[in-house]
DNA sequence: ACAACGGTTCGACTTCCTTGGAATAGTGGC
DNA sequence: GCCACTATTCCAAGGAAGTCGAACCGTTGT
């Protein structure tokens, strides 16, 4: 499981991997509520099955907005906020302030 | 042709116009120099037929980012800044802004 | 009126995305 | 070691989006 340098990455990827409404908000409360197990993430989208979900995580991370790191038996994912500003500067307020 | 309302415009519309390559050169296009001709905008995008064109101009119009407006024979392509910057304050200036 | 021109729409094809069940992999507790 | 638990990957099916030629529409100039 890698994690692309966000330098690689082109802005049209990222707001692919925005437009989507699930992806959307899991990146809104990752914004406002700090990193969460992969668990926490999915109970905030209720019906959502996790090989779905799971995609879901696969889109964000590929294009570098979140980091999906193993904890335990649980695995945490992380906004990958610094990065973004740095690169995209202005995205993420725009895309979560809202 | 109808052009949304802005108030009735979901962000993940407006994220997933913005995600094409070509839209998003266009809609950088427009916000750098102005409102164009269809024929103008098409000139900044070589290789791309008529029909593949007007099919992403579809796209964004129907997305609330430009309107498009019959000018004499031709048509008139416009980036909806004021109504997008206050829908999504620094939504455009993100995305334009490399 | 009619021909030329600028653009859009139609229709068919292809490609990509999404979805979700089943199988698989990694980790911790007993 | 084995079972329970968390989460990803595999795979197939359905649906949405991109592409582009051909047909169509509105406007201008003659």
């Amino acid at each position: 499981m890698d994690h692309p340098d966000l330098a690689a990455v082109e802005l049209p990827v990222v707001l692919f991997a925005l437009s989507d409404p699930t992806r959307l908000a899991l990146v809104r409360e990752l914004a406002t509520e700090g990193p969460r197990t992969v668990e926490e993430c999915r109970e905030s989208e209720p019906g959502v099955p996790k090989s779905t979900f799971s995609h879901h995580l696969r889109t964000l991370r590929e294009a570098g907005v979140v980091r999906n790191e193993p904890a335990g038996r649980h695995r945490v994912v992380t906004l990958r906020r610094d990065e973004l500003d740095a690169r995209f500067p202005g995205l993420l307020d725009a895309v979560v302030h809202d």
